[in-house]
DNA sequence: GATCGCTGGATTGTTGAACAATCCAGCAGA
DNA sequence: TCTGCTGGATTGTTCAACAATCCAGCGATC
């Protein structure tokens, strides 16, 4: 019964094509353009433009125009501290039996999107698994600031920069954090969770130009 | 030399008004009125809105209007939530000499204010304190989700609400953790940090309906 | 008297057009 | 090669309009 206004159906059509990769890093999208393709006012992509800037997935630069957000020297370090205090901190908190659960499926997700060789899904697996765990700690707050992380990751580290051998590791890692959460084991599931952030923090810093 | 954008500049006062309370909570804000009284147009204010319900200090209801927000329930644990992640793991983490520095700054400010009876700057001196901590992780991220944090807690927790009695307790502990920071024993200023935490969640339930 | 439904005014959502301010690529001239 | 100008394109902001929605008040009905 709810119709999301225009603007937000606009934001969210272009967190789709950011997310997708349809505009990669660093493109400059233009207002008359953005209005004209999606068929709505100018002044209605403005505020859409206003919301993605609030969620760093958009830089606006003034008087020159938005641009896709791109990785700045120190970015990939600071996406992980932000992850390594709320990720840690809701795993060490604990949880509800049904978010615990909630943490689980992600993980048999995972096992099964490997199983069938579906890459895609390898990654969707993941981020529900780290979402699941932020989940946990029940924080409206805590959730929308993991949320906006993992849509900034999606932007920054996105598919073509993903191969199978990425994920490899921590399949059977996210099992194990699991069964340390499932029984009781919470300073360990931190302490791995943290190990494993840390672990990814350099392998994407290798990557791109850390 | 750099001039603010009109809608920034709006946003900027509609802040000021908001922290210093001439905004309470729950109270309507028309857009046509706003526009008036700041001489702007229509549309900008809008903007702003937007860019200020993206900070969570108002709230956004189609087609009814935008309000000042307001406490829901589980918002007070829901903000103390997020404290705790990330003031907890960036004292965890230490941090730079001058950062350090920084924080032992802020509760030098606190002391000065206490001997002054100076109420209101017992206060900004509190929120130094606790922005520097996070401010030792050296991530934007974290720095602006805890100005943000903050921000909202002097919507919510308003100098009427607050006294000489509430200050009185942390300016010691303050100094305590900042000893603590200072000489390395991070996990004892972790504890210590949580512990003030945990305890100033107690009191602000107690306060408002918790 | 309480409930229902209507209506009119006020406010929001969105558009389109306009114009000043700013930026930038390309070109002329030193 | 560098400098400085200039014209076009884009952004920032305003204004006016209108549809959609909400809401308070009021009357009609049971």
């Amino acid at each position: 019964m709810k119709v999301p206004s225009v603007a937000e159906r606009v934001a969210e059509e272009l967190r789709y094509q950011l997310a997708e990769g349809f505009l990669v890093p660093g493109a400059k999208l233009t207002e008359a353009t953005i209005a004209e393709d999606l068929g709505v006012s100018r002044n209605t992509v403005r505020e859409a433009f206003a919301e993605l800037a609030g969620e760093r997935l958009l830089l606006r630069q003034p008087n020159k125009g938005v641009f896709v957000a791109t990785l700045e020297a120190g970015d990939i370090h600071d996406v992980y501290t932000v992850r390594r205090a709320i990720e840690v901190s809701s795993i060490r908190a604990g949880g509800s039996p049904d978010r615990i659960a909630a943490v689980r499926a992600a993980v048999e997700e995972g096992k099964r999107a490997a199983e069938a060789n579906d890459n895609e899904g390898l990654g969707s697996a993941n981020q529900h698994f780290h979402g699941a765990i932020v989940a946990l700690a029940e924080s409206n707050r805590l959730n929308t600031i993991m949320a906006q992380i993992l849509a900034e990751m999606r932007l920054y580290f996105h598919k073509a920069t993903m191969n199978a051998h990425f994920y490899s590791d921590w399949l059977t890692e996210n099992e194990q954090i699991c069964s340390a959460l499932e029984s009781g084991q919470l300073e360990e599931a931190g302490d791995l969770l943290l190990a494993y952030l840390n672990r990814s923090e350099q392998q994407q810093s290798a990557i791109h130009g850390g």
